[in-house]
RNA sequence: GGUCCGUUCGUCUAACGGUUAGGACUCAAGAUUUUCAUUCUUGCAAUAGGGGUUCGAUUCCCCUACGGACUACCA
């Protein structure tokens, strides 16, 4: 039995998306795209009391910056609320789902799966006390759901009135007592897990009258026909449940195949990458920057000027490799070589070294005349306004010393201005009784020149300084010093042509200026 | 505490029983660049520990250690 590969993406809109987030919807994307399947992102919005507004528009937001587009599912500014053709299995927001789950849990209490339970939130939380005193763990299970007041051990009566007469009452999953599930997962392989150590999870609240994850999830995946389920290895412990609910709706036929991947940590020490790391270190864990209602804000990779490729394919790459050395792919060469039993099982450190180096190669891999626009862009901004043409021939010469667009400027800023600060280092190292006069002679020299050419400079600059029997390296460092403010950038010859012949004579004249 | 998952250079990883254990990032050294950076070359650096199985284990099995996730009317 083949079937069409359908995933999905299925974040809680509780904050932003994580970087690991995002790399569970490539990953998810990859292996449909690869498959000439579907991906659909599904919004699990069935936790009310932890909605955070805007964090679904941040979620379709961020994804399409990484060029990750849904085949189906919430779209930003459109309804996705009824079925359609490109949207078959509308809506995809859990909340607008709600009155779908009903008559499913329903129908596991009535198959003798699962049944109400009437214990409020403070007597768990008093038999988990009571536990803890003896040093056990209060585990809602076989062991004791006879004893409390559920549907099991009640009076048949009893137990309608109560769920007439209120709210108060959940639905719980009667996990058997000592069977081996056996479960199949498709990056770790087989797993045994006995369900007495399992216990009797709530599949629906009372506290908004909402299926939990657990319920939604199965029920969605099967009515949305999902042939896989590629998510975070926090979810591994949760998949006997999954299984158990699967053989409860008589679905086994149709359940998908389940992956499990695991978790980005954090770069030193130990534990999973959280917000607080990038804070502390320094690198973003958000693709998009993120304003909390508290008006802080988390710095996003598009922000930090990652480009949208780079990110993806640094991402790909923390728990994936093609087996092959390239480490350079796009979007569309990721589809191909991807696969998930190349998907490693072990977490991954994120390196924000290695992240850089991605964005450099990105960086390398643009055109001149498109790191120009972006640049100028950012001139502008700084209030500097300069022709495209010249922006061009200063990112040409600079360009294979960023990293990032935004370093163009702290590598050429004085293409742009004159430099009023001078590095004295520089000064006290080369810089010797007869340099002024030496400089004047050059700038009499240089001003003589019909042509200010590159080629012009480069042609007769060295040759008269070795003529004049002067020192080569004391007079080059200085006049680099006048021209730049310090020991860095490209060769004289390329500056002077650039600024041209006017800024350059501007700038040795200024010598008097040095402290 | 319990359940489950994991463990190869500092980091990301390759090697699906036989390799001088390979590559990339970082770092170091040298060359080029009359600056800085780039580039090139070279180098440093790993199979957690202990038992098996096998002619032979990074690879298969067990134990230990360590790490992680989960253990909510959150996902």
């Amino acid at each position: 039995m083949t079937r069409r590969t359908r995933v999905r993406f299925a974040p809680s809109p509780t904050g932003p998306l994580h970087m690991g987030g995002v790399r569970t919807a490539l990953y998810n994307y990859l292996y449909a795209k690869k498959r000439g399947g579907d991906f659909i992102l599904r919004i699990e919005d069935t936790d009310s009391q932890r909605f955070v507004p805007g964090a679904e528009e941040y979620i379709i937001e961020a994804l399409a910056w990484c060029g990750i587009s849904p085949d189906e599912g919430v779209e930003n500014g459109k309804p996705v609320e009824v079925p359609s053709a490109k949207h078959p299995y509308a809506p995809y927001r859990q909340s607008q789902r709600k009155s779908i789950y009903r008559s499913y849990a329903e129908e596991l209490v009535k198959n003798g799966y699962a049944y109400y339970a009437f214990d409020t939130p403070e007597e768990l939380d008093a038999a988990r006390s009571a536990a803890e005193l003896k040093g056990e763990v209060f585990t809602y299970n076989f062991k004791v759901r006879e004893n409390l007041r559920t549907s099991l051990s009640l009076p048949k009566e009893e137990t309608l009135r109560l769920i007439s007469d209120g709210s108060n009452w959940v639905i719980r999953f009667k996990m058997p007592e000592n069977q081996i599930i056996k479960m199949n997962d498709l990056i770790r392989g087989e797993i045994e897990v006995n369900s007495s150590t399992l216990d009797d999870k709530v599949l629906w609240k009372a506290v908004d009258q909402l299926p939990t994850y657990h319920l939604a999830n199965v029920v969605d995946d099967r009515l949305m026909e999902i042939s896989d389920v590629i998510r975070g290895e926090e979810w591994l412990p949760s998949l006997p449940l999954h299984y158990m609910l699967y053989e409860a709706f008589g679905w086994n036929d149709v359940r998908p195949a389940f992956a499990h991947l695991s978790l980005l940590l954090k770069p030193d020490g130990k534990g999973k990458l959280s917000k607080r790391d990038g804070d502390r270190l320094g690198f973003p864990v958000f693709p998009l920057e993120w304003k909390n209602s508290e008006g802080e804000i988390s710095r996003g990779y598009r922000e930090d000027g990652y480009f949208p490729e780079a990110f993806v394919n640094l991402l790909a790459f923390l728990g994936w490799n093609p087996g092959t050395e390239q480490e350079l792919f796009s979007l569309e060469q990721l589809t191909e070589a991807f696969s998930l039993e190349r998907v490693v099982k072990s977490g991954a450190k994120f390196n924000p070294e290695k992240a850089k180096w991605f964005n450099q190669e990105y960086l390398r891999m643009k055109s001149t005349d498109q790191l120009a626009l972006s640049f100028e862009n950012q001139l502008k901004e700084k209030g500097i306004s300069k022709d495209i043409g010249y922006i061009t021939k200063v990112v040409d010469l600079v360009k294979e010393r960023a990293v990032f667009v935004k370093d163009f400027w702290e590598l050429s800023d004085f293409m742009f201005i004159t430099p009023v600060n001078y590095d004295l280092k520089v000064k006290e190292k080369f810089w010797k009784d007869n340099t002024s006069e030496i400089l004047d002679d050059i700038a009499a020299m240089l001003e003589d020149m019909d042509q200010f050419s590159k080629d012009a400079v480069e042609a007769s600059l060295p040759v008269y300084i070795k003529e004049k029997g002067w020192q080569m390296g004391s007079v080059m460092n200085c006049l680099r010093l006048l021209l730049v403010g310090e020991s860095k950038g490209p060769g004289i010859a390329d500056i002077m042509a650039l600024i041209g012949k006017e800024e350059t004579l501007l700038r040795i004249r200024r010598k008097s200026l040095l402290p």
